[in-house]
DNA sequence: GGCTTACTACTCGGATACTGCTTGTCCGAGTTCAGGGGG
DNA sequence: CCCCCTGAACTCGGACAAGCAGTATCCGAGTAGTAAGCC
């Protein structure tokens, strides 16, 4: 029970895109910035596209770049574009099957136990929507030479 | 990514012990309850006996019986018995791998990403922490009859 | 020389295998209870 | 009548398979740039 490795390859990827601004980056010089394996990280970045978080341009010279300023894309973004808007919890109603759900006799109302697990996966999701990768990204920036760093591997 | 079944069965079984009060009750009876392999459910019951949630009994006239109080069970405790303490989100430090890791000096303090995605887990674990299984409970007791539905089925 | 055209190289995008974890099942160790035999 | 012993039934506990999502890989469709050929 965690999220797949691809959330964090999208954030940093998506970092470094708005590092080097301007044109499309191709997957193979992303994948190569972070030691990633170049076809699985193209699969997540579609993923990103379909999210509308990138578009993408084919062809030579073609690539990826960012659909909108860092400050318009939050961590939810980007979980849900590779995750889906699945919840953390998913209740499959047992409270409705075996020897209950026979002697019980209507499901009156919502699970209980679903909805207090809503409850902390609402919490979750304001957590990630309330950070948005600016944010990130200024933290990042503390570090000297960092954009420097990104933009020269990523040339 | 999402959590378990166990854990929806562990909450349920545990509500259901608290109804049932007194007496062990054996995991084939926990399962017929709710329509749930009784195998399976016993192994997800002895991860809560390990996390010392409920105490076992082997033999006839065996079974499972609460350790605790419901007022001194949350639903983190059930989560991190089943799932484990895994985090979320687990940073593998892909900032110090490929091109960017040879470039970049040192892995000076801890990754931005990984704060960010630790402060929605930590939002989300302490919403878990805040509920306990009491109150769950007192809101399935304002159904009808709950209790006499629950101590019939498990007798 | 300038324009058209065919070609090459490079990109994304989806279809196709592989791996690890969740899910599910099975059998053995241990304990309680019941029943029979002996004192 | 009371006690002891043997057996059986039932429980948990851990060891052993199956299914599926995540992981990884490959090849085809499409496009920009280039170079050659023609006017």
């Amino acid at each position: 029970m965690r999220t797949s490795n691809g959330v964090e390859w999208a954030i940093h990827t998506l970092l470094n895109l708005a590092v080097v601004g301007g044109g499309p980056v191709g997957s193979g010089r992303l994948a190569d910035a972070h030691g990633l394996p170049a076809a699985y990280l193209n699969k997540q970045l579609q993923q990103l596209v379909k999210a509308g978080l990138l578009t993408s341009t084919p062809g030579p010279r073609g690539g990826f770049r960012l659909a909108r300023p860092l400050e318009a894309i939050t961590l939810l973004d980007v979980v849900e574009a590779i995750e889906g808007d699945n919840r953390l919890f998913r209740c499959t109603e047992i409270r409705c099957q075996g020897r209950i759900g026979e002697l019980a006799p209507a499901p009156t109302g919502a699970c209980a136990v679903n909805s207090a697990m809503g409850r902390a996966d609402r919490a979750w999701r304001e957590a990630l929507a309330g950070q948005s990768l600016a944010e990130i990204r200024a933290e990042l920036d503390r570090t000297p030479a960092f954009g420097e760093i990104v933009r020269s591997a990523l040339q």
